[in-house]
DNA sequence: CGATGTGTTGACATGAATCAAAGAAAGTGG
DNA sequence: CCACTTTCTTTGATTCATGTCAACACATCG
């Protein structure tokens, strides 16, 4: 199944923290992300203590159970966090998309491995001089502590997908939270359509908590039926929208 | 005096937020809950705009879906946090026990319903009063930030064990959890071996994701096993557990 | 072109759900 | 304290959705 991620570990030297400085000011993520409760002074200083980096897809940034060194803003690309079992097993429990924040403030080790799920860039700070910079600027911790609440909002309501519905259900829920995430993503207004996973098959199945198997038949039945279209590998069109919020329950 | 904050809740007509005023300084929580932050001053500040109220088992202070008038900390009783489908189905998001935070800050509604699981008792806010004064008080909004990061890490935990495991893993490793969380409360040391559950099997399957024939039916094994016992319906006694440990994966 | 990774499809096995009923406990009212 | 009801739990028989195993198809890429 998969196996490479019980072989890669923390030897991977692809990870060191340094990279390029960071110029705040020009930063595409500049109003959308915890930085822009900042003003100009103050983000001058946090930019001193961040670093741009470029993480390849499929190299991962912080591992489960490690020191967590570092946090991270998203500036582009997409990124999972995964909490894996001991014989292999993998759920993914969160995906993180440009101007949402990575790693665990004010925590000694990650709970979970975070990896690119494409090629993505990401701004890096040092977890200890990012949480002091963040103590010392309440307006930054108000900002991190919504979108924590948020996460948590997320997270609870994708613990009554795993836990209750089935694996249609999953599935048409799936493909309505991507569309509106993704879209949200190109500044294109209102959801769409059609559009291009950042992931494939495999890692449907470890959010969904399912086989590849069950997502695949579920993906080419939904097709048979006219709810949607599968252009390419990646690419879902939904047909029906109504028809598939109704499964969604 | 005592005005009711806010009113007018479906059906549940045991749920006035009204309730007897708050004497901080004497909390039974003060040192574990959020108020930890907050010298006297300003916890005589906050107390002002708190109301101490009880709710018996199986009454619902919030409501998924409802506007949420208000946040609060539990001083006794264990309460479950719940989203349900349409249909019926119900997943458990999250059990809170004394000390503990509860609702939405900074938020328009609940994301989940909020019932008490034992006849309990908690000290409200209303949370336009919290957040303003959340707002104004950064160690209290640390704190905050700190528990929902934990609150974060433990839902996000918990959907590896919706998402991936076993029924026969799912008992064990909530099993282990209780007995943690659980003497946790009660100031004894340690983990214990026995200890009385705040729910009954269907609430159990709730959390898990069974139904209640299969929760029953593990735990029916698992004594058989000689792995615990079950002195009575809400009790149990850890026997062996590494062998516990080793299931729960 | 073979080689390799990824996705699809089929046959089959099985764990957990469902349906059904019987037992235990816990209330309730006399 | 005892019948009686109600609720919760256990147990059994059976079904069904999803997992597992295996083969094949389809891209993509040296």
């Amino acid at each position: 199944m998969t196996a490479a991620i019980i072989v890669a570990l923390p030897t991977d030297a692809a990870v060191d923290y340094g990279g390029g400085v960071t110029d705040c000011a020009s930063c595409v993520v500049r109003n959308r992300a915890i930085c822009a409760s900042l003003d100009a002074d103050e983000l001058a200083l946090l930019g001193k203590l961040g670093r741009n980096h470029r993480v390849k897809a499929g190299h991962t940034l912080l591992w489960e159970g490690d020191d967590a060194p570092v946090v991270a803003n998203v500036l582009e690309g997409v990124l999972k966090l995964v909490v894996a079992a001991a014989d292999g097993r993998e759920q993914i429990v969160g995906v993180v998309f440009p101007s949402d924040f990575i790693g665990r403030p004010f925590g000694k080790e990650s709970p979970y491995s975070v990896t690119a799920m494409t090629d993505a860039e990401v701004c890096i700070f040092n977890r200890k001089s990012f949480d002091d910079f963040a103590s010392a600027h309440p307006d930054l911790q108000h900002k991190l502590l919504r979108r924590t609440l948020d996460e948590l909002d997320r997270a609870r309501h994708w613990m009554m997908l795993l836990g209750r519905k089935s694996a249609e259900e999953k599935v048409a829920s799936f493909l309505l939270e991507m569309s509106e995430r993704l879209s949200g993503q190109g500044c294109g207004a209102g959801t769409q359509s059609g559009f291009e996973l950042p992931f494939g098959r495999q890692q449907i199945a470890d959010i969904l908590g399912l086989t590849i198997e069950t997502t695949s038949r579920q993906l080419t039945r939904m097709r048979a039926e006219g709810l949607l279209d599968l252009p390419s590998r990646r690419e879902i069109v939904i047909h029906d929208r109504a028809a598939m919020e109704a499964i969604a329950g």
